[in-house]
RNA sequence: UCCGGGCUGGGGUAAUGGUAUCCUUUGGGCCUGUGGCGCCCAAGACGCGGGUUCGAUUCCCGCGCCCGGACCCA
């Protein structure tokens, strides 16, 4: 026997299912956006996440060196991937680009509810658009797979927040404030206790007249974001207010932004993004971590070489979303389902093989006795299988020309002439012949 | 990396310093013809290593894994 390693996971068929589901309602929401699937190696160069990131990234990543002396890396995400794609064709690509894609990433990091080291995620991304309307796109894809899932709006809520607000708001205070340290702070206000938070934010470089002014600001509800801009008197702040009301409004549009509520305390831990960030929370605040997120990140096209390139995507990881799900009661069940058992009797090989043959050429999901086993067995198995209807191919009826349909739910049965089954039947039933 | 809890057949459990209970499950048989039931038979466990002990599944230590949390979440 050997062990699974640790944070990977086996998923069996009933687990299988409900995943599967999952995924497909998924990527069917994406598809009617009109996004394009795309497919993308599991190895990266270890460089790409150092570049992005910073060398300590390395210690959180699958890294090793392959045989022809590489430095790779298992893919972490796939951000940097889709930005070196579309950077490598960029002038080809007719824009906007709109990509998604469903695979596993890896990290190296502590297993806990709802974060494995294999995960899975669909990536949905909009390259070449800097117009709210994409921002609001990969809103309403999330919101609408989640309502795909049979989640209502009530179940989850958007926590939507602009990076240069914060970041136009801190730069408008007084004296030299270390942003990025702030912005780490406000994403850390809802975990620790308010001195600390306060704390954070000092040695960040506010004082503390100006912690508590930014905290009032910071709870600046949404119709009066005008407030916002009067106080940092910055276009900075006045254009990050301007498009994330205009996103808002898009998102009114596509029927989604009952599912969003300003959050400017929502950061996202990402250095890359730039505009519009969002969060995805369970409303009843049982799931306690962030389901998935997403945001705007304009200058990573860039950075990879490329031209500047608006960018703006979302991520729902099933880690998470399975946990949201199942809190909500609509994990999908799995119901093992079988049409069709065919079941042998004696030396009907031949005509059991046929018949099963022409079920399933009419699509339907036919078995039949692969380990030789006794009738009873066969019986036992085909109502382990949930079989709807058994055809019973035995010597005697054979010798009469007929077999036997057997409705397992009501245990009925009727004989049928082989010759005409399954005939012009679609989707024969012990009905059409009683 | 740190903190807390846990680990007995595939699943769920009982007891125990002297190798383990019950339920379920799985395979086979009764069973080449009404047999989905039932009955019979069989299979299957103390996470790993070390220590204490005459003897450890039980007590102690370390590790592994699982669950939850912290950090982190690019």
């Amino acid at each position: 026997m050997y062990d699974r390693i640790k944070g990977f996971r086996d998923f069996y068929p009933p687990e299988m299912a409900a995943r599967r589901e999952t995924i497909d309602t998924v990527e069917s929401v994406a598809r009617r956006y009109g996004f394009r699937e795309i497919e993308t190696p599991a190895l990266e160069s270890a460089e790409m996440y150092a570049d992005k990131s910073g060398e300590e990234i390395l210690e959180e990543l699958y890294v090793f060196e392959d045989r022809g002396g590489r430095e790779v890396a298992l893919t972490p995400e796939l951000t940097p991937t889709v930005a070196r794609m579309a950077v490598a064709r960029q002038q080809a690509l007719t824009k906007p680009v709109k990509w998604f894609s469903t695979r596993p990433f890896w990290r190296y990091e502590q297993v806990q509810q709802g974060r494995f080291r294999e995960f899975y995620q669909t990536n949905v991304d909009i390259f070449g658009s800097a117009e709210p309307t994409a921002d609001a796109e990969v809103l309403a894809v999330a919101a609408d797979a989640l309502t795909g899932l049979g989640l209502d709006s009530g179940d989850f809520e958007f926590r939507v927040s602009h990076r240069d607000i914060l970041g136009g708001l801190l730069a408008a205070f007084e004296g030299e404030v270390d942003t990025r340290a702030a912005v780490r702070a406000v994403d850390k206000r809802e975990k620790v206790e308010p001195d600390e938070y306060a704390a954070l934010l000092t040695d960040a470089g506010l004082s503390a007249g100006q912690v508590d002014q930014f905290d009032e600001l910071l709870a600046t509800p949404e119709d009066r974001l005008d407030e916002l801009v009067a106080f940092a008197g910055t276009d900075r702040v006045e254009a990050a207010v301007g498009n994330l009301q205009r996103v808002l409004a898009a998102a009114t549009d596509l029927g989604v932004r009952d599912s969003c509520s300003l959050s400017l305390t929502t950061a996202r831990g990402l250095d890359y993004y730039t505009g519009v960030v969002f969060e995805c929370f369970d409303s009843t605040g049982e799931v306690s971590r962030s389901v998935f997120g997403g945001g705007r990140y304009d200058d990573l096209i860039e950075g990879f070489g490329g031209q500047s390139t608006p960018a703006v995507g979302v991520a729902p990881g099933y880690a998470t979303l399975s946990l949201l799900c199942q809190r909500a009661g609509v994990w999908p069940e799995e119901a093992i389902e079988t049409d069709y058992y065919v079941l042998q009797v004696g030396e009907t090989r031949e005509t059991a093989a046929r018949i099963a043959r022409d079920l399933r050429a009419r699509g339907h999901v036919v078995e039949s006795d692969v380990s030789g086993r006794s009738f009873g067995a066969q019986l036992d198995y085909a109502d382990s299988i949930n079989a709807e209807t058994v055809v019973i191919v035995g010597e005697r009826d054979l010798a009469d020309g007929e077999v036997t349909l057997k409705q397992m739910e009501s245990g009925d049965q009727t004989q049928v002439p082989v010759g005409s089954f399954p005939g012009d039947h679609e989707r024969p039933t012990f009905d059409d012949f009683a």
